[in-house]
RNA sequence: GGCGCAGUAGCCAAGUGGUAAGGCAAUGGUCUGCAACACCAGUAUCCACCGGUUCAAAUCCGGUCUGCGCCU
């Protein structure tokens, strides 16, 4: 990198919201008003061969802008939220570079708020034994002795994670053996950080009826154009249903359907309401988030008028392009 | 027209005299290396309607309405 000033020099534009709501198609309008390029912040479209369920953009529709971070990794990778930090830095780095601006586009809120405010993940090398020896203990004793267990170590952090989440209590556990620190007192710590970026950060919303018609309509439009013949073949390939990419919705609902336990209009069904819920998850997530600007669709006549707020908006904070600055 | 069965939250549903289980959905929330993950919390002053019996009724009795089945 061979900016001149620190990374506040970095500017980031982020444009985020529920799922189906729209972000593709108005990032496109985007990056063609800015000169931006995309980098999809999305845990699913970046795994090749997964392209109708995730909803993933087309190459021939990319209309010549640059897309980072699709469809790079094989299905039987893991992708993780340091994984995405550490590619996704890289691409605005490049992207920057070459006196273009970063667009970060996609869902997973929890990638954005990684990436936007560079948290500190503390890596480690995988000792995976641990975790197993975490996993047996569970099955051994019970998810109440694991929560006494992070009870004493990490009282503050127990206090904040309900016994039934396992999951989330085997990580602090395993933080704790790992680093010999609270993972309570790293949250705490992190979550003072101030993003080394000059970002805005838009989410897009709709009504949330609207949305759900719409996800319902884009589920059977998938379906349309060869869903199950798609995950199908993945299924063939022998990837099992703990993958990471085989939990993505419109994947992991198939699993049963191909074993016979259920029906494919059930498992249709499924994959609309699981996308229900996600969609609703998402939108908890950023409404907590601070520094955010939320666009309503019912507020704007199209989409074109979104993007005029959304540039009028982009010059007010100096996120413009940074070709002469640079130089 | 007659007989029988049924009518409990948006849906499914338990409860058959003692003060409305549960599931799904909807809604709100948590989230710091699996995040399209994992997890949590509410939600019927009321049981089709009207009247009666009783200290007490969603639960018993009568009537009305609606649905389903059978008979004519």
């Amino acid at each position: 990198m061979t900016l001149g000033g620190s990374d506040k020099d970095i500017p980031l534009v982020i444009l985020t919201g529920p799922t189906a709501v729209g972000k593709t198609s108005l990032s496109l309008r985007l990056a063609r008003a800015i000169d931006g390029e995309i980098i999809s912040a999305d845990s699913m479209q970046i795994y090749q061969k997964m392209q109708i369920g995730t909803a993933r953009i087309l190459p021939e529709e990319m209309e010549g802008i640059p897309h980072h971070l699709v469809a790079e990794l094989d299905p039987r990778e893991e992708f993780n939220v340091v994984e995405f930090q550490r590619r996704a830095r890289e691409a605005i780095h490049q992207i920057v570079g070459r006196g273009h601006i970063p667009i970060i586009a996609g869902g997973t809120g929890f990638y954005i708020r990684a990436l936007v405010y560079d948290t500190d993940f503390s890596e480690h090398d995988d000792q995976e034994s641990y975790r197993e020896e975490l996993k047996n203990l569970l099955d051994r004793e019970g998810k109440e002795y694991l929560h006494q267990e992070l009870q004493r170590l990490d009282p503050e952090y127990a206090a904040t994670v309900h016994c039934n989440n396992t999951k989330r209590v085997i990580r602090a556990l395993e933080y704790y053996h790992e680093t010999g620190e609270k993972l309570s007192a790293h949250n705490a710590a992190q979550a003072e950080r101030v993003s080394p970026y000059r970002f805005a950060c838009f989410v897009l919303d709709m009504d949330r009826s609207a949305l759900y018609d719409r996800i319902d309509r884009r589920v059977d439009q998938m379906m349309e154009e060869g869903l199950e013949e798609e995950v199908r073949s993945l299924y063939e390939e022998g990837l099992g249903r703990s993958l990471v990419s085989m939990q993505g919705i419109g994947y992991k609902e198939f699993f049963d359907y191909f074993e016979g336990s259920c029906s494919l209009e059930e498992t249709v069904e499924q994959i609309k309401k699981d996308t229900r819920h996600f969609a609703k998850r998402q939108l908890t997530w950023f409404r907590r988030e601070k520094e955010v600007i939320r666009l309503n669709k019912e507020d704007y006549p199209d989409e074109e008028a979104i993007l005029r707020k959304m540039l009028e908006i982009l010059e007010e904070k100096g996120i413009t392009a940074i070709d002469d600055r640079q130089v």
